[in-house]
DNA sequence: CGGAGAAATGGTAATGCTTATCATTTTTTC
DNA sequence: GAAAAAATGATAAGCATTACCATTTCTCCG
């Protein structure tokens, strides 16, 4: 894999990135430091690299790809207002990890992607100013329909 | 939503098949008894009946959406060898469900999506004999690669 | 150095899946 | 059974991604 000024700067500013950016993401906020970058190159990139170890595809639902900087494994949220993926940190999660490990063989199964959803901390924030504003006004939260279930 | 035959055959084919198809599957079994369907009204009604909670809109990884005439939920396997998803049952689920539903609030969230990674039983068996016919080759079956980690 | 060969790039076209549009047909209502 | 409402088929448009290819940029080695 050679060095080129795009690579580098492909895999410098996603790991610089904790928002998991789509290509076209990542691909605009090149644009200001390489502005002759094109998107193919970016998914050309991203794609190698995934492949090598280098960064993280990450295996989602929704219509476009992620990519992530951090290559080492963890849980991810995606928020249900504004639709961003972020990092889900908690202590129960290694406990899970470890469940989820001693029970696949059981199931037959040698993997498994788990996505949790909900609202991240920035929209949960807004949401308590609004009520706070219209103070009584009902909450939209819904509370634990579980959806681990398809 | 007004009864047509087109909507009919489309939710009674889906109801029999227990393959989660993509729209376009499902049009080209359609075909055969409604030969004059169209691929968008095959679409327009998945979505329309997905809303009304009459089938299920399956959140998966992967490019295309795949659908389900079983509304309860249950968990699903995707077959790394062959592409398909088929349902997975396990006296541990509904308590992994359990689990899950128990845990959900303490990580502030309201959901989470859940696939789980293998081979299914058909393929596991082609492999099987194809290790019988090349005795003593080695299987090239991952043990428990665990993603639990997007 | 510097030139040959290999690799990567940018621009563009093509692909695959899904949604939108709209004139025509079908269904419902009264 | 006619008017109004809704759904259909055909086609175009949209979006994300991949493929292609002439040109540029790298690397290697004398």
């Amino acid at each position: 894999m050679n060095k080129t000024i795009q690579r580098e700067a492909i895999i410098s500013e996603l790991k610089k990135m904790k928002t998991h950016p789509t290509a076209d993401e990542l691909y605009s906020v090149l644009r200001h430091k390489v502005p002759q970058i094109s998107l193919g190159t970016v998914y050309r990139n991203l794609e190698d690299m995934a492949q090598r170890g280098m960064i993280r595809k990450l295996e989602l639902t929704g219509r476009q790809k992620r990519f992530d900087g951090e290559t080492v494994p963890h849980h991810h949220l995606r928020c249900k207002k504004c639709g961003r993926v972020l990092d889900l940190r908690a202590k129960v999660l290694p406990k899970l990890d470890k469940l989820f490990r001693d029970l696949l063989p059981s199931l037959g199964c040698d993997g498994v992607f788990i996505e949790w959803a909900g609202q991240c901390p920035e929209c949960r924030q807004n949401q308590q100013t609004k009520e706070e504003d219209h103070d009584g006004e009902k909450s939209d939260l819904q509370v634990c329909a579980l959806r681990a279930d398809h």
